[in-house]
DNA sequence: ATGGTTGTTCCACAA
């Protein structure tokens, strides 16, 4: 099984370079975040046709979360507990052959000094209390995502552009730790122990992407279930290179399940 | 230090 994730930044605009790099990756699971779109406006038809079942929580102007699946998948939720007030679609959980795979866009949480950063830790701490109960199911869990965390300095090319930003912070990248602490494996770290210069977004302004000054913010959290069955994880930057790219390219892991 | 970009929406906000 190979599952991709992918910050698309609006589906309208970007739908030519997913349906094109859906034809030529034909990934089985493909986890998409930032649709910027209703659920009723998601592009069903076009994204169909290519093979994949659709489960879709969209909201107007911002947000909005999808999986796409050559299997059909069951949804199991597309909220996460623990904040009724809540109503941003950031979150689907979904089975997919058995295995339990969630799509999720972590809020952004900048300006630090507003209410945005710490509704990104209590988004945090809420995903890491679903996480915990995943893990008792004792079956594979792949939390797949933006979740908007660096999660060290090694992950960045400019560190210090970012020591003030929410991206970075110690609160942001403690919240994040204690989600993986509690049993969970980020697939890239783990094949990938000492490589740099890896990135997955690369900001529109300042000549971020032929500067190569990236970051690393999509990750693929695996339970031990899954982390057993792991045997690939690698990020195809091809997508943020072409004509009207997203600002992120799509992390991807092969898993012998 | 500043300015630099993209998308959706309504004349700003989010990233």
């Amino acid at each position: 099984m190979i599952i991709a994730s992918w910050n698309v930044n609006s589906i309208k605009m970007r739908l030519p370079i997913v349906s094109e790099w859906l034809k030529k990756e034909a990934p089985d699971v493909v986890l998409l975040q930032e649709l910027k779109c209703e659920t009723a406006a998601f592009p069903f038809m076009e994204i169909e046709s290519l093979g994949y079942h659709v489960l879709v929580k969209g909201q107007k102007a911002y947000n909005g979360v999808a999986i796409l699946s050559r299997e059909k998948a069951t949804l199991r939720t597309d909220i996460l507990d623990g904040d009724d007030s809540d109503v941003q679609a950031r979150y689907i959980e979904a089975e997919i052959k058995d295995v339990i795979i969630s799509t999720i866009y972590l809020p952004n949480g900048n300006p630090l000094d507003t209410e945005k950063f710490p509704y990104k830790l209590g988004f945090m701490k809420r995903l890491q209390q679903r996480a915990k109960q995943l893990l008792h199911e004792q079956r594979p869990v792949i939390l797949g995502g933006d979740y908007n965390v660096i999660p060290a300095d090694a992950d960045a090319r400019n560190p210090e552009e970012w020591r003030n930003d929410a991206l970075a912070q110690p609160e942001s990248r403690a919240h994040f730790r204690s989600i993986l602490h509690q049993g969970y494996s980020e697939a890239f770290r783990t094949l990938h122990p000492n490589e740099t210069g890896a990135y997955t977004f690369w900001d529109y302004q300042a000549g971020s992407w032929p500067r190569d000054n990236g970051i690393r913010i999509d990750h693929l959290l695996t339970s031990p279930e899954a982390t057993d069955h792991l045997t690939r994880c690698w990020i195809d930057k091809a997508p943020r290179g072409l004509e009207k790219a997203s600002d992120h390219t799509p992390i991807m892991a092969e898993f012998s399940l």
